[in-house]
Order: C-alpha cells, then structure tokens, then sequence
DNA sequence: TAGTGGTCTAGACCACAGA
DNA sequence: CTGTGGTCTAGACCACTAA
C-alpha cells in the first residue's frame, strides 16, 4: 500500500489518529520510531516529531527517550476547561450582569488563610465578600481574601461599585497559582443570598494566586485566595 | 544591555514570561516580531517561535497573523486537569481499591439519554451501577448507560468483577466527549450508598463519550454515558 | 554503550488579514 | 499589496535512559 506524501504535520497527525482509532496501532503497543516514520510519510523527521509530539500532549500517546512511543492504554486523563470569567460568562449568555458588594473589611486571617498566604496568624488582611448576578438572578458568591503585605496600594481601592475579581485580574500580574473544584452544602447565610434553600448543593471553585517572581524572597507569597459558591445547578462543561 | 545569547526554546520562553511579569510588556501590549525577537536573543526564528507559540498555547500572548504578538488582558483562562482515573486515583494515595456492582440490567432508555444516544426512546440499553471504594469506604457511586447497538459485543461481558469503567477504557476507541462538573444534593438512596447523610453535596463528573469514525453513517453515536458521585468532601485539584 | 526522542540552525515558501 | 505568524526541509548534535 503506497502512502501519498503527507503535506503538513496535522495531516500527518490525522493519520496517526485514525491508525489509533482504526486499532492497526493499540493501545500500550509501540510504534516505530520517528526516523521510520518520517520516510514511511514522506516528511521531515522535524515534522513528524511534531505531530506525534502534540497527540502526546492531548495524552493519545506517550514518548519516552530509548524506549519510544507507545499509544496511552488510557486515554482520558486530561481536560483543559475554561475558567469562568464571571462577568464574561453571564455576558455571552445575553444576561444582565450585575455586581454588589456584601462586604469589605479589613480583618485578622483565619488560620487556614495565614498558612496559604504564609503571613503570622494575627496579621490584617482585606476580606471582600461579594454577589454576581445574572438579570437580577444571583448567581455566585465571591469570598476573597487579599494579601495587603504583598499589594499595599490595595488598601486604597474600594470595590463597592467594581469587583474585586475584575480588578485583581487586571492589575496583578501572578506567575502561578492552584485552583479546586467542589461541591458544599450552603449554609443558611448563603442560601439566603443565593435565594435558594440551606443545604442545597453548590458547586464551588477555590483558586489561590502567587507571584514567585516579584519578590527577591525565597518564599512563595500568596497574592489572594477567592472561593466561588455556585447557584444551584451550575456546571462547567467541555469537550474532551 | 547586552542579552546573552540564550539556548533553548525554554529559556527564550522564560525570559519572554519575566518581561511579562515585570510588565516591561504590560497586558494589552504588541511585543516585536518573531523575526526581530529572534535577532535580539541570539536564536533563531523557529526556536522563537516554538517559545511564544508555548506562551500562546496557555494563553499568555495573543498572536494573529499580520496583527503581531499581544500580551493576553485575561490570563486566567484556561486549565489543564487531571480527570480521575479512579482506580488510579485511589491506588496512588496507598489506599485498598476496591469495585462492587450494584446492579447491572438492560433496560429501556429513559428520556434523556436517548436523546444524547440519538436512538429512539424504547431502545434497550445497557445500565450499569457500582461502587468504587477505598480502603473500604465509599468513594465514588458510578451510573452508567451503554449503547448496546454501537457496541453489540458488550451484552457477553459481565461486570460483576470487573468495572465497566476500566473495561470501557481499555476496550473501546472513542475519538470524541464532553465533560460536566457539577455538584447534587444526595438522594437517600444514593446516601446509604456513600455511607453519608440525604441531602449532602456530592462533587458530580458526567462525561460521554462518542466515536465519529468507527461508523459511516454521518450521526454522531454516543457510545457511554456516566455519572460519577463522588463522596462528600471530594475535590479535583490542579496548578495554573 | 547505543537507541530513542528533543532540539537547534538557516533559509525558504505559504497563508492569512490589514491597508 | 505587504507584514505578520505558520510551516517545511535537511542535517546536525544533545540528553536521557534501558541494557
């Protein structure tokens, strides 16, 4: 069987995914190296690298030094998903977005903020609570805690007309950060102001920023920690 | 200022991502063409360009063609998770896998899952629900509907001893899916399952997968659906 | 040690999208 | 039309790692 020559690296890609998908390669199995493949298609060794180099990427595959390539025995291991951007999101459905603060205090950090912004447990820091809404309708709740030591000119800004999401993003710039997905029942307070009822399941989203490179210290500095509370049947969806 | 020359794509991508940080190239900004760059660096143009197509790719620049290069407003955008495993997922925390088969029938489709099957309503399919354990306790409650007239040959395999999920993963091609995170309130059923109270939040997984190749005919066919409910308290966690 | 993937280079041409 | 990123090529050398 003669192989046209292959144009392109996402042609040869196509390729290889349908000698995955067809099972003429399976899974756990090892392909011949890049070398024989290259003349096998008709390309460049550099061009074939690169198309077997993204199917690993989307975790189809997997490359290691001396050994080769292997097709993965299982395949669904990796998502990249969209992280909402509140107010984009409510905006791209044609919903009213609408932002109030419920509020904003400077107070001591609960222990479990001072170990992630690695601050001593008495230390001052701005608790900013908030509400996103969709047409009028609550949406989420934001409960963010924000590093003064690390952004002092904060103290200075008042989110009551602006959120503090929207803000942060834009004007701190952060190098890394960790981020988690849940499920909690709401307490009475916030099923009060989602306006659904106390113990009603919310998908919630916790995400901690840090910045290594700003600082000349060694140690990581959390910049602010926010905890997202979900209305009631809220997902995150994508494609895989 | 003289750059030194640097070696590798990585490097280059590093050196490109601390002018970011240190907002040399401030959010919004058009940086200089690859060509110039890859002067200044002392790199060629390739090597540049392997590095701000990596920056691109978790979208920390913006690139269009005859446009030039940004620095992307939002960065916090995207991110790459783990989707459990879940016998994986126990096993790597030294925990006891353990798998039970709750019930295992063919049944007709309820409503919805004909439609995401694209068979109609009476159809028989496959229902398959087990439990997950680690180290004894509940860990995740699996719920899952296979398409039988995709994959015939799955009538002959039991699952008594065997996940549906590992088999399924193992055994069928799939090419594409989607995926939803989301959060329910427990039914009580589902509770004395998961050992837990009615009515506590569960962290909730829903994925089907489909396969656009195997078949010729022009639709779409799902191939599995599955719910996941998880245990009270359980999180995905990833890094940005 | 030897075989594999990982990367670099220089130069060329292509594809897209503003002007 | 022109300027930008996107890609291809051939050949070379490097880096990791199983044997």
């Amino acid at each position: 069987m003669i192989k046209p020559a292959r144009r392109n690296w996402q042609d040869v890609m196509s390729e290889v995914e349908q000698r995955i998908y067809s099972r003429q390669w399976r899974p756990g199995e090892l392909i011949p190296n890049e070398a024989d493949l290259a003349i096998e298609f008709g390309c460049a060794r550099v061009t074939m690298n690169r198309a077997l180099r993204a199917l690993a990427e989307t975790g189809l595959l997997d490359r290691r030094r001396k050994v080769g390539t292997r097709v993965t025995l299982n395949p669904i291991t990796k998502a990249t998903l969209q992280i909402p951007v509140i107010r984009s999101e409510i905006e791209a459905r044609n919903h009213l977005y609408g932002y109030y603060l419920l509020d904003e205090k400077i107070e001591k950090a609960p222990h479990f903020i001072s170990k992630l912004f690695n601050v001593s447990v008495g230390t001052q820091l701005l608790h900013v609570i908030s509400l996103h809404c969709a047409d009028g309708s609550p949406y989420v709740i934001e409960d963010r805690w924000i590093n003064l030591i690390a952004l002092p000119h904060l103290s200075d800004v008042s989110f009551a007309a602006l959120s503090a999401n929207e803000w942060l993003l834009q004007n701190t710039p952060f190098t890394h950060g960790d981020i988690s997905f849940g499920a909690t029942n709401a307490s009475a307070e916030e099923a009060s102001i989602l306006k659904t009822k106390a113990g009603a399941a919310l998908f919630t989203i916790e995400r901690t920023t840090r910045n290594r490179i700003a600082d000349s210290k060694p140690k990581d500095k959390a910049l602010t920690n926010v905890r997202l509370l979900f209305r009631p049947g809220y997902q995150v969806h994508t494609n895989l």
